[in-house]
DNA sequence: TATGAATGAGAGTTCATTCAT
DNA sequence: AATGAATGAACTCTCATTCAT
């Protein structure tokens, strides 16, 4: 390995750092709280270092968001694909599947969900800003392709899978979002997981022809 | 009428501009991302001015949720005291109700969701937060009564019913920020009510006990 | 009496009503901390209709201030022009005449003394400003011609008597200032009349060539 | 000398020459007057890099009093605790001794002497505030040991030492004030040393039991 | 005469970012 | 490679003052 290919992953490690640091601190700050002050900090770095890995805040940012859809995208096309379930067992893999997506990042989930966080980005480049967009596009329609497949089959009702996965993923960041607005409440309850799995139950039972399989 | 009525009437209309072109700011910008002087901007204002009708930024952010939360606790009260509806007619009330409240305030609705909402506030004082955050209660409060009424009679599962309304209002929150989102995407689409109204058809078959009522 | 002397004289009213409040405000804010807004509600009236009766928040503050000086220069030459007291009795009487001054107005007294005050007067005209300093000067040299005139009759210590004055000045000015910093760790004490008394009395043995008078 | 404790003296430095700076914006402002921008100016800075070396304008003021204090402090122990005097001799090392606190930092004397100073400080925090009043009673309280040796020893007419000492003060504050007061008026004169002098030795006069001693 | 309304001018403060070292 | 130092730009908020009514 040359000198130069160690120093890119070197530097690579340091920007993974410099994203766990950021990471933390937009949980409790959330984006437009976060500075980067208290993000060097965090990352055992003065301000001024992180702009050699990284070129504004708003490309901090970017990174992170960037990363989870890519693995909400992997985690939708991975469950489609299975060849080993069939679409009905697939539907009963959505909760764990989101649940998962929710606890890759969820301080990054929640800061995304948040429509205006686009806003944040002053000075994200517009070609970073399609590659975001795109990345969540990739995503919706892996999950989608799961709802096809069970429709295709005749198994579920006919419905319109982009709906259907806008309307699971809906209830998912929904779940999400209120059980977190209620830990702002009461810091100490935390259901997301059971009241997602609660409430994607009953929502298929809607969506599954023969409820028996 | 008094001529101090009047002018107190006339300061509430001004209020009330204040605060419609502070939505305005905080659907573009966000709450953090809404300054004084943009907001007085489109108020045909001077920042200055504003603090003759408000005493802080958070004051008027206060303001705009609060109205949010009467009217949400409203709508829920008087949904649940309806007399002329069987349990089950309210239940089909509810996305009506929802969509209600979600476009009395889209923009308040949307930032009001997003949990770092409240790392928003430098100097909101601590009385003002707690009657934020006790509005918000009684409003789930008010949406859990309808569901009460139901179990009682014993027409709908005997589930929880602040549970029951917590799960809704997380499908409700869900839906409209999930498409938000999207609109995000794709500014011209805006399903929100349809898609809300379709996933809580889908979600009460899992409530009803006799679905043919 | 003409109309317009009638008017004129309900103004002087109106002016004095205003230095009242305005020296209430000064009395727990300071010079500088003084707003019109406080000044005007503690008169009973709305900021801009101080604007009738003072051309400034200077000139408010200037008249406090020159009323005081007169009031000074006043008491100081009516008692040296006292018929009916030796030089020695003039002695005896200066302690009381000195918190006869302060008491003529303690708030505006202290604010006074300070001497960063002049810098408060941002567009004090440079007329008034000299006026002020003009009636200061008369005052002190009031005070001296008691001490002149007991130097003259060769009762006094042949000290210059300007000298003099500004010594028992300064003494006067210290305590009243010292308890004032005092009473603000302890607002329950309130000796200045006291003290002040005590000091006289030990400065002026050094100045009275036969104590047996 | 290793770097960071270098980096440390320099950051010592610069913030003496903030402090000087704030000195003489002071002198001709006041506290109240003073501003960020003047100061910076003064210290050859933008004002944004004053809070690098001071949390707030708060902060300065309360250095700058607070070194005062300790100063004040240390001069009256130190006389106090002189063997090589007699009490009578440490009195008349007391007006060299006021006057070196006086020159010690006259602008910030006179802005503490002013009672409304503390309504100055708008977010000085409690525990600031009191190390401020503790150490000016400390400072006192040592003044008050000298007087208390020379009573103990029967040289002194048995005043209360603390209230002799603050008879003194008053006299020290009274001339340093009145005769900055005249000095806005004339501003050649300066006689604050020789007046403080003659006052004292007429004042001693009344404590001195045997004045031959 | 009195004032509600508005504002210009500034104050203190924060923070992403740059740059010499 | 890392950072101390510095700053421009922006933000919230205050207040003396003006002016139409």
């Amino acid at each position: 390995m040359g000198l130069s290919a160690r120093r890119e992953r070197e530097k690579q490690v340091r920007r993974q750092e410099i994203l766990d640091a950021a990471r933390r601190v937009i949980g409790s700050k959330g984006f437009r709280g976060a500075t980067m002050e208290e993000i060097a900090e965090k990352a055992d770095y003065k301000p001024a270092a992180l702009y050699r890995y990284f070129e504004s805040k708003d490309e901090i940012l970017a990174s992170l968001i960037l990363a989870l859809e890519q693995y909400q995208f992997e985690q939708f096309v991975s469950l489609a694909e299975r060849q080993d379930l069939t679409p009905l067992q697939k539907l009963d893999e959505i909760p764990d599947t989101l649940c998962r997506i929710y606890r890759f990042d969820p301080v990054v989930f929640l800061g995304m969900m948040h429509i205006q966080a686009s806003q944040t980005f002053h000075y994200m480049s517009p070609e970073t800003l399609a590659q975001l967009n795109e990345m969540a596009a990739k995503g919706i329609r892996g999950l989608a392709s799961v709802f096809a497949k069970g429709i295709e089959l005749g198994m579920f009702e006919p419905v319109e899978p982009l709906v259907m996965a806008d309307t699971v993923w809906s209830l998912f960041t929904g779940v999400v979002l209120w059980e977190e607005t209620k830990r702002f409440f009461d810091p100490k309850k935390n259901f997301v997981e059971s009241t997602l799995r609660e409430a994607l139950r009953l929502l298929f039972k809607g969506v599954i022809k023969d409820q028996d399989g």
